[in-house]
DNA sequence: GTTAAATTCGAACGAACGTTCGAACGCTTA
DNA sequence: TAAGCGTTCGAACGTTCGTTCGAATTTAAC
């Protein structure tokens, strides 16, 4: 999987490392020094592999936000039915970002942390993932919706699976998969909508 | 509305400008230096009205949370329609969001910038407007579900509620209550389970 | 073994940070 | 006028920040 070249070894366990603790502490209230010692590496010695803090950010969210892009395009496919290829988005999305909590958390939470080109370049990355989604919805409801309507319903659910860098323990007793599933139930069908699901006794 | 004495008029005039700062570029971004060019004040004048910049984050966190807790339990009222109830909750929050879009953003962005007791109050009043959005939610749905299902819910309502710090703009085309409305819609009907708002014709 | 390149790091830089402090100010009471 | 008090603020404190740099070390090639 990892590069077995040295210095791609060395600059993942710095990049992975960095994601962890922006995750846990968030990006300005981390020094370098934090990662230095949280890395084993001296605090010059990370220069090598990094052109400074804010090029460390930018490598962690494009890294991750390139194979989340790429993996749902290749989840999504081309078959004609819409409502599957957006129950597999949703999986493929919420599976990943338990799969990958810091480096997502990192994406999700340190979104202007960025500035200039390189916020540039991971917005170019966001539009392309967003219109994704907006036009599976689009197509999985005929196309009569207003463009307003289907962007408000594209981020609602955004919302509700980012979300969950707030809350979620993927250890805990949720399971990723049933995770994705509750969502897209309640995108796809309602919550209120489907049948509580031991009884509807009263 | 605010108070006529001085002292609580200039108080409140920072409090609303640091939220806007703090919203902007973010707590830890944000320098006290940044608040004394923003507000008019001095450096050091501004630690009369305020301990300290953690202090300052905190009575903006605390205020606002008070606020939206109260309003959303008046909302709510006493009534016996579980369902009712939850859709004028989503509305109170997702309104009281919108026109106090700085205080909100800073109170669910900066979620971890407060350390020890000033967090562990902060936590107090999320505990239970969480539980008093679970409640409803067990209501309206008679009670039958795990528990781990109705949380779950009540975070996806949360996240899709809450990420609009990063994507709405309130002034745009769609009006607070509208959007209020649609996430109504969604997470009490669904989506996919509604007519399409024009035709559903292909 | 020698040379050259890649890698490491201690030490230091200037800048910016949150906070403090004492003097000065303006206003109300005697 | 004088005293007292709430308020303001320039200047400075000590600390920490991101980054740099040159020397030392390790690795690779011949």
């Amino acid at each position: 999987m990892a590069s077995s070249v040295p210095y791609d070894d060395r600059r993942d366990h710095l990049l992975h490392t960095a994601a962890r603790v922006f995750a846990e502490r968030g990006f300005h209230a981390t020094s370098m020094r934090d990662l230095a010692r949280e890395t084993g590496m001296s605090l010059s010695g990370m220069y090598h592999y990094v052109r400074g803090k804010d090029d460390l950010l930018f490598q962690i969210q494009e890294r991750c936000f390139t194979r989340v892009y790429e993996g749902a395009k290749a989840a999504v496919g081309e078959g004609d039915e819409a409502v599957d290829a957006l129950h597999r988005f949703i999986r493929h999305h919420v599976t990943f970002f338990a799969e990958h909590m810091s480096e997502m958390k990192v994406l999700s939470h340190e979104a202007e942390s960025l500035t200039g080109d390189r916020l540039a370049s991971i917005n170019r990355i966001k539009r392309s993932y967003v219109d994704l989604l907006v036009s599976l919805i689009r197509r999985a409801r005929n196309g009569d919706d207003p463009a307003t309507v289907t962007r408000v319903a594209a981020y609602a659910l955004f919302g509700m699976m980012n979300w969950i860098y707030t809350w979620y323990d993927a250890t805990g007793p949720v399971a990723p998969e049933a995770l994705a599933d509750q969502f897209a139930d309640l995108f796809l069908h309602g919550y209120l909508a489907t049948e509580p699901s031991i009884s509807d006794g009263g």
